[in-house]
DNA sequence: GAGTGGTCTAGACCACTGT
DNA sequence: CAGTGGTCTAGACCACTCC
């Protein structure tokens, strides 16, 4: 006979929590309604409640369930995603030479929100700080070149929730020409950052993202508002101009119960 | 004064964590280093062993750290992640029409890997399957069309851990020209989805790519061999024709730890 | 106030790793 | 073998929700 690999039963709350699973993919606890108490999932499998909550703590973190505190915990509902696109970068690069009118208030927060964007409370902050190691890499300049950092964050006042949240780095030689951008005060700006760059005759010719996915810490949960379970999207942007060069760096994270990226890749035809 | 919204104290094992994270962040404990172990962390912070084990557990499920069983749990190394770049569905449609002594081994499965590409188990399952309710719709077909589901899957047969996995819809019309495609037993086919089409006479014009991100199951954990704490990518992949309709669409799931996305926006020039 | 889930403890027992 | 973490229990106590 071969070594069996592991015939051993799985452990209570693991065999607990995939029966609930099959329960609700089977649709017998649909999205909405709530889960058996821990007192009853206890009693049926004969085993303490606190296994039973492990059970249903890992489905939470799994994603399967919301609840908590009081109320008996009930499968979630998806939410529907918002879709970024990256036809956005197009958009935004129109717009660089459009009147200020309808320029008027297209930034990155906004633009990520697809629901009330009007009322957020929007912050940045400036900071110069010298390039290192990863960063000054991928600029090619040499380890402690200044550059200037701009923190974005904006937050529904409503509940304190951020909204959304971003980091990026200009080397500082890029944007000398025109002081203003050097001024957090100025933000949201008009246009948005490409625009920004226009001011100083720097085109963008190609915008690379490259996406993975964390979990988010305690402090990113407390943050963001976020329910168990939930990955964060962490997106790093290159923005290329048309000498080539990197001229700005973007880390950005996107909550992915409620964002979904799209990118378009055009094929050349035969 | 004003009401103060929740001045209490966290819970101890969510104290003990963040302390740890700090300690990890500052490179108090740099990665690969052992953590205290679950006796001096209790006696430290005079609580339970239990309470300590929260912490460490919650520090696993974000990723920060990885270990177990009678090992010391160490701070997580952070893998060099892999990038699927976009550019590759170019590269696939050229190689199109290429002989079929380059097309070789280019399938689904060897594209994601980019280690040890050759040696690896493969499997794809071939079903008739109905097209309903999302599905049609993005396709624009009636509910009920028929349509080829694939399944791929790839194991290292060294660890049994899954290596790759897609799932793939293609309504019936379009490939009833060439029955060869109708047989999973041609699998991997020479030249990848792309090369399949254009045997009926299909050329892509563009694909679109979804991203987003969730947790793991357990089931899939145990598939994947995951470490705890590490999301998975989720793809879903629209193959749009000359003729503008969606040929294809495809699932697949990525583990977010060593697998990162790379998409380029071309812009055009002012 | 009754019932729920959340935190925490003390301790038993098991599985795994090292020496 | 001793030491580690993993599972599980019974029960105390707290915080929250709903009636």
């Amino acid at each position: 006979m071969e070594p069996q690999p592991t015939p051993v039963r799985p452990s209570i709350h693991i065999q607990i929590a995939d029966d609930l699973r099959i329960r609700i993919a089977r649709g017998d606890i649909p999205p909405g309604t709530p889960l058996p108490t821990l007192h009853e999932l206890s009693t049926q499998w004969r085993c303490s409640t606190n296994s039973a909550r492990s059970a249903v703590e890992l489905l939470k973190r799994q994603g399967l369930i919301t609840g908590g505190r009081g109320k008996a915990p009930v499968v979630r509902i998806p939410k529907r995603r918002i879709i970024r696109d990256s036809g956005r970068h197009q958009i935004e690069k129109d717009l660089v030479r459009a009147p200020a009118s309808e320029r008027s208030t297209i930034g990155e927060a906004e633009m990520n929100s697809g629901v009330s964007l009007a009322k957020l409370k929007f912050g940045a902050t400036y900071t110069k700080v010298p390039l290192d190691g990863e960063l000054a890499d991928i600029f090619d300049v040499d380890s402690g070149t200044p550059a200037l950092r701009r923190v974005y964050e904006s937050v529904d006042p409503s509940t304190g929730n951020r909204h959304s949240w971003s980091i990026s780095y200009i080397p500082e030689a890029y944007i000398e020409g025109n002081p203003k951008l050097l001024d957090s005060t100025n933000e949201p700006w008009p246009g948005g950052t490409q625009h920004q760059l226009y001011t100083v005759g720097i085109e963008i010719d190609r915008i690379i993202d490259e996406v993975t996915a964390v979990m988010p810490t305690t402090v990113d949960l407390e943050a963001w508002g976020l329910d168990d379970g939930v990955p964060l999207l962490r997106v790093r942007r290159l923005s290329i101009d048309t000498a080539n060069r990197v001229v700005e760096v973007s880390d950005a994270d996107y909550p992915a119960d409620r964002i979904e990226m799209r990118f378009t890749t055009p094929l050349r035809k035969w």
